[in-house]
DNA sequence: GGTATATTTCGTCATGTGGCGAAACAAGGA
DNA sequence: TCCTTGTTTCGCCACATGACGAAATATACC
């Protein structure tokens, strides 16, 4: 049940459900995801580490990036299965498509442009 | 994206996931979830709005007692897809079993006896 | 070693959420 | 009509959550 819930509360909030949306087919670091939901990079990291807690995401530390994806085989049965329902049901209704495309747009850029602006932002 | 979150909020409370488990396949008044969850009536009559304002419940009332059970065919795809989700999740994990046991007895008592019972508690 | 930079952690704040009891509401029975 | 009673609404409180900026970490590059 302790580990259900921890999936259901990740889910609970809609910041959280799009960077999972956006990790579905590809992985992503931290800047891309600011960049894609527009909060600071602290608040994203904070997300990040909630679905990385109840194992919606798992990360990859390369050099002074971060890259967080979605689970593989060898994650939780549990928050696979969750992941799985939650993209085809997102799918089917067509949520979320001005990000899809706002994505492709940040995935044309490099990421240290995407950190440049980030940091002038301030 | 709106129906959705509302859907993912309703979740993300176990006391709510712990009544969606034992409306599976059966009709409950307010008394008798207040019975299951040891809250108060008040607080169990919230989360039950809560859930029915996210099309995960549909409540009927028969002179003075509420019933609330899952919805059927008529109600929302997406809800129903996520009980659907949730209810199985929650069987293949063997979640809230002591729930269940509760639940055979408190379904033996008299509705009127339970109320009277959980009058008597203030 | 020192500097620059991507990310996380910390401190703080505003808002949201879940809990209760009391009061209000609705419906049956005297 | 008045009383009883099951449920909901309201007002309040404690705590959780999400947001930010600043400070701390970690790692590449000089």
């Amino acid at each position: 049940m302790r580990e259900l819930m921890f999936i259901l509360k990740a889910l609970a909030d809609e910041n959280r459900v799009r960077a999972l949306k956006a990790l579905d087919g590809r992985e992503l670091c931290v800047c891309q995801l600011v960049e894609l939901l527009d909060l600071a990079n602290s608040t994203v990291s904070k997300h990040m580490a909630i679905l990385n807690q109840a194992g919606l995401v798992v990360s990859r530390k390369e050099g002074r990036w971060v890259y967080y994806r979605l689970p593989d085989e060898t994650g939780s049965p549990l928050a696979r299965i969750a992941i799985q329902w939650l993209l085809t049901t997102m799918d089917e209704v067509g949520i979320a498509e001005a990000d899809m495309t706002r994505l492709e747009e940040i995935l044309c850029c490099e990421k240290e442009a995407l950190c440049k602006m980030q940091a002038a932002r301030k």
